[in-house]
DNA sequence: TCATTCGGTTACTTTTTGTAACTTACTCTA
DNA sequence: TAGAGTAAGTTACAAAAAGTAACCGAATGA
């Protein structure tokens, strides 16, 4: 990431930054988390929890995180059809790190709002 | 974050959302972890590192930290002007929690690639 | 027969990003 | 003394991403 690579390199010799800018993606990091505090989850009750976001993104996202490798599709031959989200193994690992930073961000976003109010000030 | 927030509530009334996704943006954790390891760095090197990068963005970012507080700008009345941006105390304590999600992005991510691959054999 | 359900897709608009040229004010070189 | 270079941006314009809202198919229940 650092010191040891050389920063001319062009982005696509960085694979960290291209699997880090999908994965802490605001919509990619809201939608791990809660697929990290509810196990499975179907498309519309997804959609409730991550606040906000459209079919087109929620999909869109959904498709990138299971190609990644983070989250499992499993779609249900029933009429309307169901289709359930869940994190992988390796979704689960992701989590645990995603949700310390989430922590960070509950316990400090006082803070940058405060700072922010400051900022408007000066 | 979770259970205890209602999830109807308008992504405004979240203001860990809205702090989050300032400070995980792709540009703006490059440029708080670039400046972790190099304790000053003035614009275009700044540029440099953060490879790809546009003088817009990057002014634009190095605003929207400044004004939360992560990060901290001063500049010397030189011919050529000379500006310093550093990490402000704030932001060293975020570039800590940040570094070991890079970390973990660094041990991760050719996982990741390794998925991609399979899926879009799928 | 006609509205409803679920998990999306599609066409279109708006917002965000990226690109590249330009600026300011002074200094160094020819 | 004309011209080029320098640092830290800004600006106008083009491209890409995201948001909006209507629509789809297949079956079910009223």
């Amino acid at each position: 990431m650092f010191g040891h690579i050389d920063y001319k390199n062009p982005p696509e010799l960085c694979p960290v930054r291209d699997v880090m800018s999908v994965a802490s993606d605001q919509w990619s990091a809201l939608i791990i988390l809660w697929l990290g505090y509810f196990p499975v989850l179907r498309f519309n009750k997804l959609k409730k929890f991550v606040y906000g976001i459209s079919n087109k993104v929620l999909s869109q996202r959904l498709k990138v995180l299971e190609a990644d490798g983070y989250i499992q599709r499993k779609a249900f031959a029933e009429v309307p059809i169901r289709v359930e989200y869940s994190l992988t193994d390796f979704g689960q690992s992701y989590v645990e790190k995603l949700l310390e930073l989430a922590e960070w961000m509950q316990t400090n976003s006082p803070k940058v709002l405060a700072n922010r109010e400051k900022y408007g000030l000066l």
